[in-house]
DNA sequence: TTCAATAATGTATACGTATTCATTCACGAA
DNA sequence: TTCGTGAATGAATACGTATACATTATTGAA
């Protein structure tokens, strides 16, 4: 006799089909395909081969439906063209299987409307969120709390003491840029800062300031700019075009370092390191590279990824965790800019 | 009288929650949500202040079990580092956000076990599955026919005239690489390609000899390396020792350019492109820094975006649309490394 | 006012699975 | 043989929603 190879008109065949061809129930379908209770070897096969048959697949809908469980994980971004960022959604989007669940994913055009993007997530059950680099409101804190959901923000300092934040601490970085630039013996200090990752960037200026402040030095430019290497460019155009004499740049982000180190060097005409210092942010693979050989700070992603996952699974499984800010230093990568 | 916010123990509260509170059945909370049907509007309100007060939120879960229909769809890609290929899944992402659905993002160390992958993918009952730079086995190709669930390969040639591909026309790209290059002047020419995309690679490299048999050339260097800046620099490195009179390379991707162009210029001294002409392939944002100014090519991702989600959007609606390999031409972009 | 027609809502069921509880089966000891 | 015991399986139900169908409320025309 000839089984059709699935449901009827295009539909994946369910357990009630399978269980129909293999002579038994439903729930013993399901038993075999859940793999937790015992089951003859026999009818154990007799299932497969049926299940095999017609093409079965369980379905995790319906599964999650049941269990209360839906095995999703949400990772909630906004929309960023930033080759170290993407690197990082990737990075997280693989530890998320490699816990058993999937990723899905939340692009939100700016960080404005993420109450709105987190209604989203809610609906579809996730396990837990991970947010990066974009605040979470209190209200959504709240929120995620009263339903049980774990929330884990990334790269973000966050105010919430309930939540759990890895974060880079930032101010520190900025304050060790500082003092860097100023052992090489500089003094005449200019941050470029990103508009895009504001926040970050405010932390970091202010580490650079602090350790500015200690050394007596009160002076320093500032610039915010959309983060482009284009706009690193312009950035120190303008630092220079002001204040001639600028020879210590630290940039929020290496993007905007290139963009500043070429702008020095092809339209000023300055060698660098010798006649101006500049640092990075992050290690992207372009900061290697030969015309650059840029140096920068980098972030301790695997190891804040480790206790992000270590968390979320303990959580998962409703062991007891501390939630709290979690601040991880960053390092320094020495090469040939300062 | 106090209601508590949620459903018990730190459920989400359901519809029927919603309904008792609001003196409605369940029908109608589900009516107001889904939309659909005409509500009076005293019950309207009074059905959302319900749900407002328990913070109701559908559960898209059930729903997608209901309406047969999950709302999700598939991005299933290998693993790899590449800004390029990672804004391409970030387009891709956004763009199913904006036909209503949610991106579920599935990732695959390597090409062979994709079929691991589907499997997976279709227990999710997606509605769809986006494969970029991939190739999907016939076999999986029948089983979504069989199941009717809408496939896309992009970036990637498919044999199965079943499935609809979206994909660079990479022999041609090949082809005006080459000619550009003879046009210049060029006689002694190399490719470098990548084994990361090995297919794609070959596919420039046809296109490449073709030309070059075309223009009566023979000979040609070729060297498939990893996708990374060092490997281009030893592939270039490899190159000059060989035939040090090398004087056209392509390159099938631009990281491996710049790498290859970095050598030449600080290991080997020489000009570009006085002494040797690169071209690249992507048109990432490095190509277009001071230090390189590399001449490329650019895929038109928007356009071939556009005619995915056609695609996708009749497909779903029940609309007959043709499947097939859809070839798009690239677009050279000029600058002064050619 | 009365009836028809339509709008609004309620009732009951299906979606596909996991799981509790009940039942049957197999097998060895007495 | 009979009984007990644990293993294997079946029957029934819940999960939260959408929807076909049934029912009630409302409106307008005569």
């Amino acid at each position: 006799m000839i089984y059709p190879k699935s449901g009827a008109n295009g539909r994946i065949a369910n357990s009630k089909e399978v269980a129909a061809l293999a002579k038994v129930s439903q729930a013993t379908v399901s038993r075999v395909f859940s793999g937790q209770a015992k089951i003859k070897e026999s009818t154990r096969l007799r299932v497969l081969q049926a299940a095999e048959a017609l093409g079965y697949r369980p379905n995790a809908i319906a599964r999650s439906l049941t269990m209360n469980r839906s095995n999703l994980i949400a990772i909630v971004s906004i929309d960023i063209v930033n080759p170290h960022y993407n690197a990082m959604i990737n990075k997280v989007a693989n530890r998320i299987q490699e816990i058993g669940k999937e990723p899905l994913f939340f692009v939100s055009p700016e960080e404005k409307n993420l109450d709105e993007i987190f209604s989203q997530v809610l609906q579809y059950r996730v396990d837990a969120v991970i947010v990066l680099s974009a605040a979470v409101s209190s209200h959504m804190a709240a929120e995620c709390e009263k339903v049980q959901v774990p929330v884990v923000v990334f790269n973000k300092y966050t105010i919430n003491k309930n939540i759990f934040t890895v974060c880079t601490d930032n101010v520190q970085s900025g304050w060790l840029a500082a003092n860097y630039l100023y052992e090489k013996g500089r003094k005449n200090f200019a941050f470029i800062g990103s508009s895009t990752f504001l926040g970050t960037s405010r932390d970091r200026l202010r580490g650079y300031k602090d350790c500015l402040y200690e050394k007596g030095i009160e002076d320093c430019s500032v610039l915010m700019v959309p983060y482009t290497y284009e706009d690193g460019r312009k950035a120190m155009r303008e630092i220079l075009k002001e204040k001639p004499d600028i020879n210590a740049v630290f940039c929020a982000g290496d993007i905007l370092a290139l963009g500043a180190m070429d702008e020095a060097k092809y339209e000023y005409g300055l060698k660098i390191p010798k006649d101006i210092s500049v640092i990075g942010f992050d290690n992207i693979d372009a900061a290697s590279w030969a015309p650059y050989m840029l140096t920068t700070f980098e972030q301790q992603i695997d190891i804040m990824l480790d206790k992000t996952f270590d968390y979320l699974v303990k959580k998962l499984n409703g062991e007891e965790v501390s939630e709290g800010l979690k601040l991880f230093a960053s390092k320094i990568v020495e090469r040939n800019s300062a």
